[in-house]
DNA sequence: TTTTATTGATTGACGAGTCAATAAAAGCGC
DNA sequence: GCGCTTTTATTGACTCGTCAATCAATAAAA
């Protein structure tokens, strides 16, 4: 069976099945075993690949960094004034495909891994930093004085959304949640109102 | 050694414990035995008086949700008009003792807990509701249309900045997270500037 | 024959929950 | 007050499951 390269089909394999194991069931408590079952393997060969469970929770997380920070800077190359930067930063952290229930699980889950993983706390510190960093510099350019408190303020509203996606039992639409952040912002921010 | 009536001392002891070990050690895997040992007590007795550990996380959570009710409402009773009452329910979020890290720790975990216990989901809610309630109340008083997204936004900031608070390993001091609610806030609301 | 892939079986640790046993009150009949 | 039973408090030792991690064994490329 040896089909030579086989590493990085299983590692991601596994990184996907890690994600959505946690989407499935209810509880955070998912085991090397289920994952690897999802995966369409043992776990042995889930602990050959990634040395541990915490490996790859953390593989797991850098994925999910990965394609957020992609889409996020997609995003950002074509959004022309600092609004339209602020709002695009919005619609990418909704995106149906980042604000799916198993997303939101595995968020949380990263969460809890930080409390015991250095590597995990790491990785969220890097999102937080990067996600703070988009935030500011687009509120500096319209709300030079605020922009630090308002970033503040953003990114807390943010991650407070997705806490609670993982608490509700039925779903929150996407659209909800953006619709929440646009209109602080319109508020907040001066001139024409009523984006969307 | 039984001297009757030992049930309740007990019991708030291994709430307080519970709340206390959450806090102490950086991981959410506490167990039951440890939680006994630093309530003095075996876990055998925690076991007796709660049945189980679940019980056990549902009962610290049900105190931590009482202080937070009763502070709220005290804090209410003397606020007059409703930019006052925003107020008062921001002070008590972030009011030392509830903002400390050991709650904050034992906030996260609730949040786990609710994953998978019924009852947590269930204690969650209540506390959503309420908290959603109040700041509602208060808004739709000074922006009737927008009181509804304006609730959703604030109660999202705030739970927000407990997440953050639970990662930072460097605690965040109660008046920074005052201070940007307080800020969106003299944003968002009419009439007066800079409250504080 | 060396390397890569793969797994069933096993180990070892840990932890929730149970149980039987001990001890000391409190009640109770007298 | 004085024995007796009942109730409450308490724990050490134990059971039972689970699960991460390891290992030895198998197979098929290179």
């Amino acid at each position: 069976m040896p089909k030579l390269g086989m590493e990085p089909i299983r590692r991601s394999a596994l990184v996907e099945a890690a994600i959505h194991e946690l989407g499935a069931r209810a509880s955070l408590d998912v085991t090397v075993s289920q994952i690897a079952r999802r995966a369409g393997m043992s776990s042995a060969l889930a602990h050959h690949y990634f040395g541990s469970k915490e490996h790859m929770f953390a593989a797991a997380m850098r994925h999910v960094l990965k394609l957020f920070g992609t889409e996020i800077r997609d995003a950002l190359v074509t959004a022309r004034d600092p609004r339209a930067r602020l709002d695009a930063i919005i619609q990418v952290s909704f995106a149906p495909a980042q604000f799916r229930p198993e997303m939101v699980a595995a968020w949380l889950n990263f969460y809890v891994q930080a409390q015991k993983s250095e590597e995990a706390r790491r990785l969220l510190h890097i999102y937080q930093r990067r996600l703070r960093s988009n935030l500011y510099h687009a509120l500096k350019q319209i709300l030079p004085q605020q922009a630090s408190s308002l970033t503040d303020g953003l990114a807390a509203m943010i991650d407070g959304i997705y806490i609670r996606q993982a608490l509700n039992d039925a779903p929150m639409a996407p659209q909800t949640a953006i619709d929440v952040l646009m209109h602080f912002l319109d508020s907040v921010l001066p001139g024409e109102q009523r984006h969307g």
